[in-house]
Order: C-alpha cells, then structure tokens, then sequence
DNA sequence: TTTATCCTGTGATAATAGTCACATAATTAA
DNA sequence: TTAATTATGTGACTATTATCACAGGATAAA
C-alpha cells in the first residue's frame, strides 16, 4: 500500500480545510473559490517567527491550517499577550489591515505553524468580482469583533478567577495548549497570582 | 427672516449627517445612497429608552445622530456598563446582529436620543443591489472590531490609573459627557477607586 | 547525558482595589 | 421652592494582586 504524503497532497489537504472553514461561514460557489485562488499562498513558519511586526503595515490575513500563534505587544521588554490564534482561524491585526496604519503589536508562531496567506491586493481584487467575497469578509470580521468584544467584556463583569473559569468553560483548548504563564499575560493578572488562583480552585 | 425647523428640515439635516458620515468610511454614490432609504428610519428615544434589550434578537443598527446611549449587562441588578456611543457612531450587538442569537446586554439611551435604525432584513436586500453598501458594512464591522479591540487590550496592557489616563488623552469627551460612576464600571474599577485614582491625579 | 533554558510554585511584603458606611453636593421631579 | 433622588468624596478596613526572591521541575539543545 502507498500513502500518498507528498506536498501536492499536503497542500490539497489545506486548501481543503480553507474551503471547509469559508463555507462555515457562507456559501461559496465554485467560482468564487477560484477567483480567490490568485490571493492566497500556503506559507509555514517556525516556532518563534514573526507573522507580522511591529510597526510594520499588516497586508496579509492568516489561516491558521495547523499550530498555533499568538498577538503581544512589547512594553518595555516585555510580552504582554493579547490573543491566541488556533486551527480554523484567521490572526491579523484587522485595524492595520483594514485602515493601513502600522501595526502595534507582534504576532508571533508558538508552534510550527502552516498558514494560508490572503494577499489584502490580491484579495480586493478578487472581491470586487463577486458578492461571495465581499460577505465572507464580512463575515469573518464580524467573528473577529465578536471575540474581541467577548474579551473585553470579560475584564469588566469578572475577576481573574471568574476570568480563568470561562476560558475553561468556553475556550478549553487554550487552557490545554497555553503555559500559564503566557495564559496570565493574555488574562491580564502576574503569572504567580494566576498560579494561585488555580491552585485554589483545585483545593475547594 | 425666517428660520425653518419644523420636522422635514430636521429629518433633511439628519440624513444629511449620515451620509457625510458614510462617505467619510467609504465611497458612496447617489444611486446606493437611494437604494439605502427603504432601510432608513429616522427615530427618538427619551432618556433611559431602551434601544435593545437584553434577551431579544438585535434586528438594527442604530446611527447616533444626536444624543448619546450606552450598552451594559445587568448583573445581579447591577449595571455593568460595556460600551458608549456618541454621536456619528454606530451602536448595536454585532454578534447579534449578524448571528441572529439572543442579546446579552442592553443598549440604553443615556440623553434624548435621535437615531437612524438601519433594518437588517431591509439592508440586506439593499445590500445585493450593490458593492458600494456592501463595503460600507465590512467598514462599519471593521470600526467597530477595532475599537472592541483597542479596549480589551487596555485591561491587558494598562492599570485602572493607565486606562483612565488612555480615555482622557484619547476620548475627552467620553470623560466630560459620562458620570464617574458610568465610568467606573466601563473601566472595570469601583467608583470609589476611581474617585480617589482621579484625586490623586489633581494633586500631582 | 549534561548543560542550559524555561516554566511553575511559594513565601514575604508592598501596592492596589473592593466594600461598607456616611456626609455632602448636585441634579431632577413634584 | 422644596423634596427626592442621584452622584461624589472620603475614612476605615478587608481582600486581592503585584513584585521580589528563590527553589525545584520540565523541556530543549549541545
């Protein structure tokens, strides 16, 4: 028996799973599909590459096929986290992307990562020709503002305890894959303080 | 002289300010500008109105022409103030709005309000007859994730003092138009911290 | 394997913020 | 105008969190 595992095949493999997460989120015809292809390009990173830089203008949306990668700004030195991105999502910084100002913070692979590149040029372009485009734009905005707004909200009803207890709840993945200490830095608490708060809830 | 105010000249004025308003995120011809009006309402809300309640389906967008409004979850019967929005801003429950899932918070108008309510049934037909409405939406979602964005990321970054500094150097008028409490509550700290954050402040 | 690096746990202490109580000021309604 | 309501300031005290220091464990690289 021969198993097939070249990149050709790896590579349909991705394209594939693209296709599936777009038509998660709208219907895509078969033209559409193929009046994205000019805008997109498979790219890997090694753990620790930048996807995007600091003060750099962000032209790219990212799917993320396989690993995971993570935004921070660079205060003094010093990460302070500010999202995670896992399989069947896209990590930009959608103001950059969207207004064309330099980005202030990093996103950064934590593991080696396979991404889909959308070119913004390439992809404006496309979205001109058909509607399709155009809504899943929208579309995955609107679930990028949505979590944002989760997020945000989360720092004004909860405490950091009842912070970590709904990322366990809804994001349990996160909690699996994230150190603590990168978790603390995105909850926004000192990564002792966050270590206590666990230890806590594993005592009562 | 006379001096004309009755209602059609106000309506005129308002709508005026929309699409000023449009056409500052994105090209906007006469022709999409005529295809929007059937989504259009002109409407007001008396102080303390509700302009989405928690529970229901958010079916609107809602374009602060005068006045302002604020969104917040109701805790335990506490108000937890999430968001506010001022005139030339668009309020609504984005995930609502697009996923079509029940509200979780409120949206209440804080001051007499005059609004334009977009009707997403109305502007989604709209929305097919042409590229330009279409762009305009992706615009308004992309405000909006920024913004979310920018304020869960205050709480990552930033003290209660930093986040107070951040909102006078970037929303004076948010400071001079909402209470210390109402912001206290969006700022995630008890009123009395911020009272004594702000004292502080003077003296030094 | 061995070293180096990173991650986690924990004590001690300082800083910050929350809660309760109450006085006063400001605003709104009758 | 007066009364009622709402908003703010502040003291006292408690709770939570940050910071520093250091030890031990896990992981990765040589």
């Amino acid at each position: 028996m021969v198993i097939v595992t070249d990149d050709t095949a790896d590579n349909k493999q991705t394209m594939d799973n693209l296709l599936k997460y777009i038509r998660s989120l709208t219907s895509f015809s078969e033209t559409s599909w193929e009046l994205l292809q000019p805008a997109l390009t498979k790219k890997t990173f090694k753990k620790k590459e930048l996807l995007l830089e600091q003060g750099q203008v962000c032209n790219s949306l990212f799917y993320i096929d396989n690993g995971y990668c993570k935004s921070y700004y660079d205060i003094d030195g010093v990460q302070k986290n500010t999202g995670f991105f896992f399989e069947n999502e896209i990590a930009t910084n959608i103001n950059s992307f969207g207004s064309g100002q330099k980005s202030g913070f990093n996103i950064v692979a934590c593991e080696p990562l396979i991404a889909i590149v959308f070119d913004k040029d390439k992809l404006f372009q496309a979205t001109k020709q058909t509607h399709e485009i155009e809504t899943l734009g929208r579309n995955c905005i609107r679930l990028f503002a949505t979590k944002q707004e989760e997020f945000s909200t989360l720092f004004k009803l909860y405490s950091a305890q009842e912070r970590l207890e709904y990322l366990e709840a809804k994001y349990p993945e996160m909690l699996q894959r994230v150190s603590l200490s990168q978790l603390a830095s995105f909850l926004g608490v000192a990564r002792e303080t966050l270590s206590r708060i666990r230890k806590r809830r594993t005592l009562a």
